[in-house]
DNA sequence: GTATTATATATGTACGTACGAATTTAGGGG
DNA sequence: CCCCTAAATTCGTACGTACATATATAATAC
């Protein structure tokens, strides 16, 4: 510390008097003459001092007038000081992003950083454009939620680069498996083994499942639901194990009515999300099945669908949202300010018991 | 141009180089000692060329290895070139707002626009933090939806001085009256005239309204009652005239309850928004009062609320807002690119006729 | 008092030397 | 062939000088 170049030390002499306002806005600081004299050294080494401050945008020079502290270094600093994380999710309006966003919002505003947002629609090509996009604006974080998650990512090697990089990154919602990128998530697993096992203490044994292929999220809660009926020594019917993608989602419907028209039923349904388990409840009640009197129903993300059903309300396990999106928020900062590797985030699941879910043994009674 | 001084020329030559790709990227240029014999000069005025090529990005240095060409400037010019558009709105997560922002996303992804968000809670400190942040950011275009339009705005300088310098600012489903500032939005006064003659059309004559006070869409969609009722020669009691502000919000059902026990009610109620008009219902609901067989209810923005009650889907005034979204996206990059004033939008409202709004003849003859 | 001019002052360009510090390269020993 | 060391290379720091150019100031002429 003590061996410091000389002109590093008159720098930091100098730049310390311009924030503390020694030398004011606008005013002219000593000539290098003076400078050289005051600190002995020769003007060369003055000038290499004062250049440099000139370079951070502390100081302006005119030649035969002087060297003036510069009004603009001020508003530099806040321009370039403020921190801006980019967030990449699949949807925006959508279902429980809106209140991930808002979480996420929340807590970088209170931080005082901006958030620049760009939505893929699930679409790896424009997953592709909106990291591209990022990049070039050089934003000094980023929270993603990762597209087709459980699929090959032809941008695998986008996110490979990016951890390279000293910006720091995290994931939302669910992660690359083949990347081990730190995320932020609710434990999927623990939430379809939980929300089988509901049902499972209810008395039933015949449980299906509908649940999407496309991310890992279905992957790991159609792997809670196998995880639960495995415990309990249950079996499965493949024909109740029902799994569909982003792009036939439109068609579900129409699936689940030849499903229903195919003979036996389960007693329950695990549903990937509400979303789904609206569906389904319409189905049901046009083929005159009654939930959760015939059918019990336990669905994900206890988002407005769970409460939106005339005829009942729906068993859900609760989704984080806000809190998932403030942690995110929390953690890529943390990074960004002290450049400390981000560690992974999980939120345990928690039951929202409603009126979806009935227990086997009632309607048995009834039945009798 | 000839007596340029010859660190400059020496800049100027070696800049070219880089760009002509004579040193490409992460090699080595000659040493100070070599260029300083090629150029015959010293190699004080070598390191000056140099070093203002270190600071623009163009080289970088390494003590005891040499002085390589950075890969970095490239990334910094394309950065440069994409176009931010800074989007404020009051709420981000709730009611239509998330359909909006996606419109906006939609829009500006398309012209391979980026978007920097931030919300204010409706709170005019708020709005002006993101203000300051977004003009910190440099953004080049700003897309504003007001906080408080209704209430003298503490921030109108902040518009002012912006609407000086040339960034575009459009701004969201209402405008500040105080400033002559472009805007898209809903016809509000035409919505809510559209509202109301609908339930004149139905035969009611005691019409309420519950709108919101601190902000101009909440004045406008008054104004429409009003001029409705004035065009029909019809009189409004003052008592069935209520206004609320954000920070009542909360309060309002109590509000209700106080004004549904107070005597006579009207045969039908505007409501500000279906939110408003769900409140609305429960509380009728709640008072043993049918909607709409007692009282018919029409609402405004169509938005998921209304088809969420049980009991009945709501006559709702249609809200844009995707539509809105894009419009305002559209608007102000078409002012980013040529730099040509913005013209304002407005939409013309339209009534979607559900099952909160009945006649009242029929009411009359079922009473008889 | 004002306009012009000379002088002083400030930074800009450009040369030179010397030695320090980090890195690479070459040479020598095992 | 590998490891260590010494030398060479390269940039970093720091001193010096000289003169150019732009600006401010003081002196001078009108």
């Amino acid at each position: 510390m003590l061996n410091e170049p000389k002109y590093i030390i008159i720098k930091k002499n100098l730049q310390l008097k311009i924030e503390n306002q020694d030398y004011s806005l606008g005013t002219k600081i000593p000539s290098e003459a003076e400078l050289r004299q005051e600190y002995d050294v020769s003007r060369h080494t003055i000038r290499q001092a004062i250049s440099e401050l000139v370079n951070d945008g502390y100081l302006v020079k005119q030649q035969g007038s002087g060297t003036f502290v510069s009004d603009y270094y001020k508003t530099r600093q806040i321009g370039n000081g403020k921190k801006t994380i980019g967030v990449i999710t699949t949807y925006l309006s959508d279902y429980i992003f809106p209140s991930i966003i808002r979480g996420i919002e929340e807590e970088l505003s209170k931080h005082d950083y901006s958030l620049m947002l760009s939505s893929t629609r699930n679409n790896v090509e424009n997953e592709k454009r909106s990291l591209e996009s990022m990049m070039a604006q050089n934003v000094d974080g980023l929270i993603v939620e990762p597209t087709k998650s459980n699929l090959m990512n032809p941008n695998l090697n986008y996110y490979l680069s990016l951890s390279e990089k000293p910006t720091p990154l995290i994931m939302l919602n669910a992660s690359y498996e083949e990347l081990d990128l730190p995320f932020v998530a609710l434990d999927d697993v623990k939430a379809g083994k939980m929300a089988t096992e509901h049902l499972i203490d209810l008395g039933h044994t015949d449980i299906g499942i509908i649940t999407k292929s496309d991310d890992l999220q279905g992957k790991n809660r159609l792997k809670g639901y196998l995880k639960a009926l495995y415990d309990a020594k249950l079996t499965f019917s493949n024909e109740f194990i029902m799994r569909y993608d982003t792009e036939a989602k439109n068609d579900l419907p129409s699936l689940i009515r030849i499903m229903l028209e195919s003979g036996q039923l389960p007693t329950a349904f695990v549903c990937y999300n509400d979303e789904i388990a609206v569906m389904l409840i319409k189905e049901l009640n046009d083929k005159g099945i009654s939930c959760p009197d015939d059918i019990s129903v336990v669905s994900h993300d206890n988002s407005f669908y769970s409460t939106t059903l005339p005829s009942v309300k729906l068993t859900s396990i609760e989704h984080p949202k806000e809190k998932l999106g403030i942690q995110a928020a929390r953690s890529i900062v943390q990074a960004v300010e002290n450049r400390e590797p981000i560690t992974s985030y999980i939120f345990d699941p928690e039951l929202i018991i409603r009126e979806s879910t009935k227990a086997i043994a009632e309607k048995d009674e009834i039945e009798i």
